[in-house]
DNA sequence: AAGTCGGGGGA
DNA sequence: TCCCCAGACTT
């Protein structure tokens, strides 16, 4: 059952050893750059609605916190759903978190939803329900980091910074390093190498755009180069798109671990709450799931298909019911599971 | 610098 | 299957 995959890649030097890393951009290529992913930006662009005029500097950070690790097709539903109901800091201040978890749905990384909760709490009560333009005090809110920060800075407030994504550094990486590859991490010469390349004029357009051209055309697995508005200047394509060794990398395990059953827990928690939203009564189970009584078994066969199905990924995870009950109390300490508690199967 | 934190879709 | 995704935070 357990796959502890702890598949390694061949050991070799990572990106960040190479010597020429980040070099000096010539200022021709870098105005012919700016323009052609400004232009680009600007007739291909995705009109995400985050990006039209009506889009408030909160809206774009639950946006930007939203897409955290998460595709940007994936948030859009969940985002407009969120915004119609928390327009404003103070309103998500105010929702109780269980409804705010349930609103999160399966964006995965609950914990970002507690976070901008707090986040939201900040903002209303130190900030006067508005979203700060210093790139400081949103680097010290809760959930904020370093791209979040920048993100909010250029996109809601118009203000020059590097956006620093993972797309931004794949696109300056290949098209004027010749790095199939960004640096793991982002370190300070980076941040200073990327910051120079910023043009003056246009900054919200240069930063969507190289996010949108790593999203749509320069992206990690299959770039469509062809289609790309940097091929003519683009370094990496020019050396004959050279495979760059990576970092080695181990894969988090998987099948087994705490993390599976907690991300099976949390969905069972939804499910509950939506049949209980839908007028349909959840029965309580109080015992494991491995001592129902007759009545009991009866009650879990009867509840909701998305429930059920929901119950028996946990049972199937955890027959013996000890580690969903060591999980949910840490969710709960966690402020993860909030009320919803009432639909699992504790022991006692 | 390395680990931990979900979840889904594409190659 | 493995990889990737508008990262943040802790150790």
């Amino acid at each position: 059952m357990t796959h502890r995959s702890t598949h390694q890649q061949p050991a070799v030097s990572p990106v960040t050893d190479v010597p020429s890393a980040l070099p000096p951009v010539d200022a021709q290529v870098l105005a012919e750059t700016q323009r052609a992913v400004v232009g680009w930006y600007r007739a291909h662009a995705r009109d995400l609605p985050w990006r039209e005029s009506a889009a408030t500097a909160w809206s774009i950070l639950v946006c930007e916190v939203m897409s955290q690790q998460t595709p940007v097709v994936r948030v859009l539903p969940r985002w407009e759903a969120w915004m119609a109901r928390w327009p404003r800091p103070s309103d998500l201040a105010a929702a109780p978190a269980s409804e705010v978890l349930l609103a999160w749905d399966s964006l995965g990384y609950p914990r970002r939803a507690l976070r901008l909760q707090e986040t939201a709490r900040a903002i209303a009560e130190l900030h006067g329900d508005s979203v700060p333009d210093s790139e400081a005090a949103l680097r010290a809110l809760p959930g904020v980091g370093d791209y979040t920060a920048a993100a909010v800075t250029s996109f809601a407030h118009g203000q020059r910074t590097a956006v620093l994504d993972v797309n931004v550094r794949r696109v300056l990486a290949r098209s004027l390093a010749g790095l199939e590859h960004r640096p793991s991490s982002v370190s300070r010469r980076e941040r200073a190498w990327a910051e120079a390349l910023v043009p003056a004029e246009d900054h919200v357009e240069w930063n969507a755009g190289l996010m949108e051209l790593g999203a749509l055309v320069c992206t990690s697995r299959s770039p469509s180069c062809e289609q790309c508005p940097l091929a003519q200047h683009c370094v990496w394509l020019a050396a004959g798109r050279p495979a760059h060794p990576t970092a080695a990398r181990r894969t988090q395990a998987w099948a087994g671990t705490d993390r599976q059953l907690r991300g099976a827990i949390m969905r069972c928690l939804r499910e509950a709450s939506a049949a209980e939203q839908e007028g349909v009564p959840v029965r309580l189970l109080t015992a494991p799931l491995t001592e129902l009584t007759d009545d009991e078994a009866e009650a879990l066969a009867a509840l909701p298909a998305p429930v059920h199905s929901a119950v028996m990924a946990v049972r199937n995870l955890d027959a013996g019911g000890e580690r969903t009950a060591r999980l949910v109390a840490d969710l709960l300490s966690d402020g993860l599971a909030q009320r919803t508690d009432a639909a699992l199967h504790l022991p006692h």
